[in-house]
DNA sequence: GATTTGAGTGCACGTCTGTACACCCAAAAC
DNA sequence: GTTTTGGGTGTACAGACGTGCACTCAAATC
């Protein structure tokens, strides 16, 4: 089983991401050995330095890999955004819901690596979190009745948004999938996303 | 130098909990080695297990502390509320801010253990947060214009603000203390409970 | 068909880990 | 003053760790 030769090397590395993703996943990346790693996908411990020079590259990877989940998930948001408040707060739940339930692995990465990764790893998340919160502050901004915000309020707006998705995202992770406080999740999650909107909407219209 | 037994045996408790501390400060808890605490608390390896039967012990006791700390910082809030809902948000970003400062140590513990610690630890604080939300939700149903909400509506705007203080406090322990950005987080925090406040008058007035 | 390449092997090493055990000696108890 | 207690020491061991090095042998190249 097997066949050229760069079909077969792309096999085993993504083995030793797959098993390194599932193996941090019972506790953190720092407390991951090599030998662990090349124990699960089933080669000698030497052998994984014909994929990465050291550990660290491989916990580079995985961050790459999981931002990159990360962003496909704010391209479906924006994709399926509909065009009322309650279609869109709907619609982007479900997708949340939907993306962390098919990648819970990578999620799951970003909730534990963000504070607890080492320093490059939690560096690479929390950028890609702010370029997620810049985003959606320049979405906002085409949306009715922020003609007048500040860039700062949008910021802002935009900031607890993203914090309560991630919020929910973590939530959804530590639940586990299909369990009984998913559906109360998700309801929690569009209570919350009304109520920022009805701020936003009331915001500067009163003192 | 020394006193009691007692007192001797207490001191070097401390001195334990104190570089665990600071050596998982570095990585996490479940990157810690009872040899390098002994090492950095000047002591063989294993007079450690004359303090605590096995370093998971040591881990919940630092956690058993650190939610000490948080117990504390909910206090003040509560004792430190003001009258009208601007004191109210400027008095209890101001308590934030100094609470986390004088004690990252224990707030930046919680940060990295929520997710990446070992089970017992994550749980025990996940239940301090959750204690954390329905002890607000029982405050804000006491405040004016609450009168006719559901118990579902306080704990969704309580888990709101409970979110957006542990985001604010996880972004103060990553700018580190006195740092440029320290302003524009505690600015940004304010502007933020604000329009979560601006939410929750308007909620259930409108449609 | 002969040669080169490179993923995976096997062994060896020095270092670090947790922990068992016998020990010391000053404070506490008698 | 004698005995007991208990925090801290020192040695020792087995296991896991990262990694260097010489190796195999099938696929790729020529």
């Amino acid at each position: 089983m097997s066949g050229t030769r760069l079909e077969q090397k792309e096999r085993t590395r993504r083995a030793i991401l797959d098993a390194a993703l599932a193996l941090s996943a019972e506790s953190t990346l720092v407390a991951l050995s090599l030998r662990q790693v090349a124990k699960e996908v089933g080669i000698v411990p030497t052998a994984f330095y014909r994929h990465f020079p050291s550990l660290e590259d491989l916990g580079l990877a995985l961050v790459e890999e999981s931002l990159d989940t990360l962003r496909a998930l704010l391209r479906e948001l924006r994709r399926s955004a509909g065009d009322d408040f309650r279609s869109i707060i709907d619609g982007s739940v479900g997708v949340l819901v939907a993306q962390v339930r098919g990648n819970h692995a990578h999620f799951g990465f970003i909730a534990r690596e963000r504070f607890a990764g080492p320093a490059p790893v939690r560096a690479a998340i929390n950028r890609g979190i702010e370029i997620a919160e810049r985003e959606l502050a320049v979405d906002l901004a085409h949306l009715p009745g922020t003609s007048e915000w500040s860039e700062e309020d949008l910021r802002t707006l935009s900031s607890l948004i993203v914090g309560a998705m991630v919020t929910t995202a973590e939530r959804l992770i530590t639940a586990g999938p299909g369990s009984p406080e998913e559906k109360q999740i998700t309801d929690s999650a569009r209570t919350q996303l009304r109520m920022l909107v009805v701020g936003a909407i009331n915001w500067r219209s009163r003192p």
